[in-house]
DNA sequence: TGTATTCAATACAGAACTGTATCCTACTCT
DNA sequence: AGAGTAGGATACAGTTCTGTATTGAATACA
């Protein structure tokens, strides 16, 4: 058998990934401490040895999956800035690719924020998550407009909000009409222009 | 007292509205049927009576929201379409007229949607909602573009879609950061250019 | 005025869920 | 090889929730 340690930790991550997967499937709510240990394959002896409430799972949850983010962030960022592609090609690409599974993250993404959105403890700590998120988008704006000689009109910041609000909206009206709306058309329909209209050639 | 359909419908209305509240408050799995009921100043008793559980109690208030909402668009529309004003003004006047209460609406809106994402049925019921809306939109930006000599570059839908995919991002991040985000300021600051990019005066 | 009916309250049965306490097994370390 | 330990399974107690069945009160109607 594995060492312990090993062994403890590589339950701790399925009993993560099983959470992930029924609270996409069925809510925070709906879904049961038993639930999510039948999908990782144990029971709830595994469960409460390792975290100690369901609410506590949450928490380890929201902060693994912050963590997977800023190490994807970091992976992704320096061939986006430097690899060749326009601006909104890299700022729409790492928004895609730091969500592999579209559906699933957006029912995770929406019931974290749903759950911040009533417990102020959740909202600081889903604030940083953006925050950071944010400033990652933002200086890759940034830097990519200098590199092509663009200056923008408004803060990078405010442009990145704006753009992941649009994000935001756009996927959830594609996951709910796939067929009216395809996965990122509205983005790729009016950034463009957004864009356009924010930035000059930088003196 | 009361007569009895009054008597009867009044109970129905304050479940309908106690629902509306503690749905907002703890969401759909989260509130049980006593909290609503408690909330409404009845019992249980009072509850299935009126309705057969909480699934349909869920049905009713969605269609309750969609009459409501109907009813509120007819009143507007007139108003809107007529009088001064920007088109823009025209549009976001009615996403924010018809949500007094922009927080609660929201976590209302945000709830039906994943509930939607997950259920088929909920999904069609809930696509038929905003198709309507989204149509009324629509009728309103051709109305005030036409009247404005303006000519859209785009379909006035996909303009449409693309407005209520940022209101709803925008609205969620104001919600999160009211300091940092005031209501509405994504959308005043970009929208006017995604309009500029996509009318011309018509020839 | 008396009877029937409607609506909501109360009492109750059954299910599901959380969290705890105990036990068992497999690995570690000497 | 044998004792100790850690991780996970099993069994259980207590709570909470949904939904039903019954009861009581107020109104309509004859």
């Amino acid at each position: 058998m594995e060492p312990p340690k090993r062994r403890r930790s590589n339950t701790r991550a399925r009993l993560l990934e099983g959470a992930l997967e029924v609270f996409a499937e069925r809510g925070f709510h709906g879904a049961s401490v038993e639930d999510i240990c039948e999908r990782a394959g144990f029971t709830r002896g595994a469960f409460y040895s390792n975290f100690g409430s369901k609410d506590e799972l949450v928490l380890a949850l929201f902060q693994a999956t912050t963590d997977r983010l800023l190490g994807q962030i970091e992976a992704l960022l320096p061939d986006l800035a430097n690899q060749p592609g326009t601006l909104l090609d890299a700022v729409l690409g790492l928004l895609d690719e730091t969500a592999p599974d579209q559906r699933q993250w957006h029912l995770i993404s929406a019931e974290f924020t749903l759950h911040a959105l009533r417990d102020p403890e959740a909202a600081e700590a889903l604030n940083k998550q953006r925050a950071m998120f944010r400033k990652s988008l933002t200086r890759l704006v940034e830097q990519i407009a200098e590199a092509g000689g663009l200056e923008l009109t408004v803060p990078a910041e405010q442009f990145v909000r704006m753009v992941m609000a649009l994000h935001e909206g756009a996927r959830s009206q594609s996951l709910l009409e796939p067929r009216e709306v395809p996965a990122g058309s509205l983005e790729h329909t009016f950034l463009p222009m957004v864009l356009e209209a924010v930035s000059r050639p930088s003196r």
